[in-house]
DNA sequence: GCAAAAAAATTTATCAGATAAATTGCCGGG
DNA sequence: CCCGGCAATTTATCTGATAAATTTTTTTGC
């Protein structure tokens, strides 16, 4: 079992074949399992367990006679963390981050306010925690994207449930690939005095406050998204010369990555 | 090929293990493949293949000499349509659908006011005709159910917005066993003032208004949902007399599944 | 010539059996 | 008591064959 960066061969497959259908291979056709296995110089069982994986992600789909056919993205399972790592892996997309970030926009403040009704619970001791972590890292004592990531998932398990827990990956995965984004800008500060608004609505059972204050904070990424957005358009339409303008405009007002 | 409910045998198998797996069956050990062929009287590589599916959904993890294991619940893929489908039909749960709707509260007012964006879209064609099909149901010329779904379903569609489409299928449950809860209270009826006013608000972007709308809607639907987990409580704590008034007024309250 | 039926071809689905690899647990030696 | 090696168990992988499903091609009947 010479297996290269994984575990076994029937992973390293899926994630082969994961990020290459996610990242559009195979348009003009998903090849047979016995090619597959040709190519890849594995057996069949291997290539067969891979495929049948890939298709419990709703990546694929096959049928005798016709073979195997990648099945249209909106039958992905977007949700799914595999596929939404090899969305993301392929390549930096700022309409892709904008989505992503509605979708905060709608999970995340939500949670906050359910974490509010658990004020004594001790999951809120954990979002004190995170919340330490962003102050020391901003006085240079840590690492502010890893206690940024820490504060948002500690309000999404703070929420008691189950179904805002699966969001941990998803957030996980969209700050890192926030601050990538937001990098970009210089004025970007963490943004210490909003997370901690929501951490104090949250301990004094304050839903509505803390719903707020989160939207606020998601809303600010997301306008910036917008914004970068319409340079990029600003860009493709008209010469260049007028976009850095507004481009350096944009910086001025930017904020925090979440 | 004789399969019994499926396409083949190892859909056959999934399905089984599948709710199996979430029913609560395995808890004292999950069989090994072999065990698991025998008994199924299947081969082992459709029960190895069956396996990996469920491994893919997070249901699942095998390592050799340690045997197949059945995951901690908190590592299941829940937004998975499958894992969801396999989860409800073990049994109706207040909790679970409770869960479901403080979801939905996250989901479905930012997906309205997403909507709301795009006032011009083919796709709110499709909320309105959801919504023409919802008052001929009033009139008794068509299904109430169906008709509140398709409105639904219309609005996450209308987001333009691949990860809010991924809801589609959960909602679709959620408001399938939602009737079945909201039976229960006679003066259940589809609120199709409040619907209105959402596809009203959308129509005329009016993104804030239709969020606010939206979350009313559900919001309602949450009470009753706590309400009546109040009066479970209220029954087992005390004797059944005084629940039975408490049940009484929640029916004054009620309001529409969604 | 054309339509329906039959046959052929292709691809996945399933079965069977063997060997390899990984991991655990035991047991003996120090 | 700990550590290394040996044995046992279970999944992982390979191979080859047959079955089933579906499409394509060919043949047949009129």
């Amino acid at each position: 079992m010479r297996t290269v960066d994984g575990r076994n061969l029937t992973y390293d497959l899926r994630e082969t074949l994961g990020r290459a259908i996610v990242g559009g291979a195979f348009e003009e056709g998903f090849p047979t399992e016995s090619e597959l296995s040709r190519t890849h110089g594995l057996s069949r069982s291997v290539t067969r367990e891979a495929v049948k994986m890939l298709t419990a992600k709703g990546l694929l789909s096959a049928r005798p006679r016709v073979g195997t056919i990648v099945e249209p993205s909106d039958r992905w399972n977007l949700l799914d963390p595999d596929v939404l790592r090899w969305l993301l892996e392929r390549q930096f997309s700022l309409d892709l981050l904008r989505q992503f970030s509605e979708l905060r926009l709608a999970i995340e403040p939500t949670a906050a306010a359910l974490a509010a009704q658990f004020q004594s619970s001790p999951a809120i001791t954990a979002i004190e925690d995170a919340f330490a972590r962003m102050q020391a890292a901003a006085a240079g004592q840590d690492d502010v994207l890893k206690a940024d990531i820490q504060f948002h998932i500690a309000i999404l398990q703070a929420t008691q449930n189950p179904f805002f827990r699966q969001f941990e990956e998803m957030v996980r995965t969209a700050l890192h690939t926030s601050i990538q984004f937001t990098n970009r800008f210089s004025g970007h500060t963490a943004n210490i005095d909003q997370h901690g608004d929501v951490l104090e609505a949250i301990r004094t059972g304050e839903g509505d406050r803390a719903r707020a204050v989160m939207y606020r904070l998601i809303d600010e990424v997301l306008g910036m998204i917008d914004q970068a957005q319409r340079d990029e358009n600003a860009e493709e339409a008209a010469s260049s010369a007028v976009a850095v303008v507004r481009r350096a405009n944009a910086n001025e007002t930017a904020a925090g990555a979440g």
